[in-house]
DNA sequence: CGGTCAATTGATGTAGTTCAAGGTTAGTGG
DNA sequence: CCACTAACCTTGAACTACATCAATTGACCG
């Protein structure tokens, strides 16, 4: 029953080619069509029966949760070559929503499961997958517990600028498909707090923008001195190491 | 390979007595000899080569990073029942320590790992361990992102109180394990900040203490009122549902 | 051009931090 | 038994980072 095919050429091929190894996890899901999104539009809704699992091919979706007052706190953004859904058990417990136009592809939730669970070589894909979901949410809890505004959105550019370039060329650009809106609901903080932030790391020359008007693409000027704002305390030649200093703990 | 008795009679058997079917996680442990941490002892540090997965059989650990500037965020409190290290990779994303007397077992992780592969009904069990920790783990992403700090407190108490009790028997009393300066490490607050909102809640007649001493056993007079005040927008009879109001969205 | 929507900027408010000072309990050693 | 120290917790006063409220700007669009 598995897919073991590889880039069968289904009509609607996405921008983002993947890797496609035999009976990768890609590989699962070439089989199904592809979905396309609209900006804005939901792929599902929080308290959903989870039935399916999806892979992104292209585009970025934000999952989120919608709290009692109406706040919105978005958990994740995802990217082409993520997967979402597979550590969730009866509902989702999140919504997911298309950011930018996106493509999609869908597989049965009791489909993936037994797939998985019959293969040995789909199984150490789908645990690396979680892994990196659960260190992902392990980072953002740190970063939402003590991190300051300017913090936070250092160590958000920061991730963006690893994720889409290698550690070279110097004044490099980051696109970021999402609002402001979207970063404070990401990063606990108000839109307003990110503007002034994203201002402030520009009167530093940490930042600039090519034209006042393209507030979504970021050139990153210092890409050192960001790294040191994001407060993350690995960055470039951190002496001490496993010699941990307690002591003075203070300021949260 | 696999652990095919059940309740072997090992030598240290400890007070929690778990349920243990024939070839559940815990049975898997069960062969194992267990191990005693005083309080405040480590278990393994973050960095440290993830070689073992544990399970607690008695008492409550904690597990935390140490952030660059000496901070510390505990991202979970484990108690007996509960299994470390699942979600893992290379190495530990968090150091363990015991914040009572405690007892463990250890399993080697490619033992673990081989003999959850090859059973069919460890496989879901572990699953659903990771899911449920990755579901509190977005829980504390919102709690952190937007909750005020007797909101905090509240879900956290409630927290304790759903786990430690059924959900009758009036004013009930909940023993936690853990300091005051746990409990701000884990809800991103300072000490002082727990402690006020304690006493602010001791003056509103949600809680108190049977005598000034005991400051860990916390008899809570009014479980409604600590749900309501925990805003989780979903205790008794809400009566709008699936009828999502977007519009005014601020404060964070 | 008016209308809308996203982003910015300014002015003010406040929840929670920070700094500092007790207070309580428990352990230790005379 | 009582001083003596050390954790741990609580309380008070002052400060600050961020939220909130409100107004402005700029881009896009029919």
């Amino acid at each position: 029953m598995m897919s073991a095919t590889s880039f069968t050429g289904v009509s609607h091929t996405p921008k983002a080619v993947l890797v496609d190894r035999t009976n990768c996890l890609h590989a699962l899901f070439s089989k199904q069509p592809a979905e396309y999104l609209v900006a804005g539009q939901s792929l599902f809704f929080e308290g959903d029966d989870a039935n399916h699992v999806f892979e992104v091919l292209d585009g970025t979706l934000r999952i989120f949760r919608i709290i009692s007052d109406g706040r919105r706190v978005i958990t994740g953004f995802l990217d082409a070559g993520d997967v979402i859904g597979v550590s969730l058990r009866e509902h989702y417990l999140y919504s997911a929503e298309a950011i930018t136009p996106s493509t999609v592809r869908r597989l049965p939730r009791r489909y993936f499961d037994s797939a998985v669970a019959s293969n040995d070589e789909l199984r150490p894909e789908v645990f690396a997958q979680v892994c990196d979901e659960m260190a992902a949410a392990q980072d953002q809890m740190v970063l939402l517990s003590c991190k300051s505004a300017e913090e936070r959105l250092c160590s958000f550019l920061l991730k963006y600028l690893k994720r889409t370039i290698g550690p070279s060329e110097r004044p490099a650009t980051i696109e970021l498909p999402m609002s402001r809106q979207d970063m404070a609901d990401y990063l606990g903080l108000t839109i307003e707090t990110v503007s002034r932030t994203v201002t402030k790391l520009t009167t530093k020359g940490v930042l600039s923008f090519e034209n006042p008007g393209m507030r979504h693409s970021i050139r990153i000027e210092r890409q050192g001195m960001l790294a040191q704002l994001a407060g993350d305390g690995d960055e470039y030649g951190d002496p001490r190491r496993d010699l941990i200093v307690y002591g003075e703990r203070r300021r949260h």
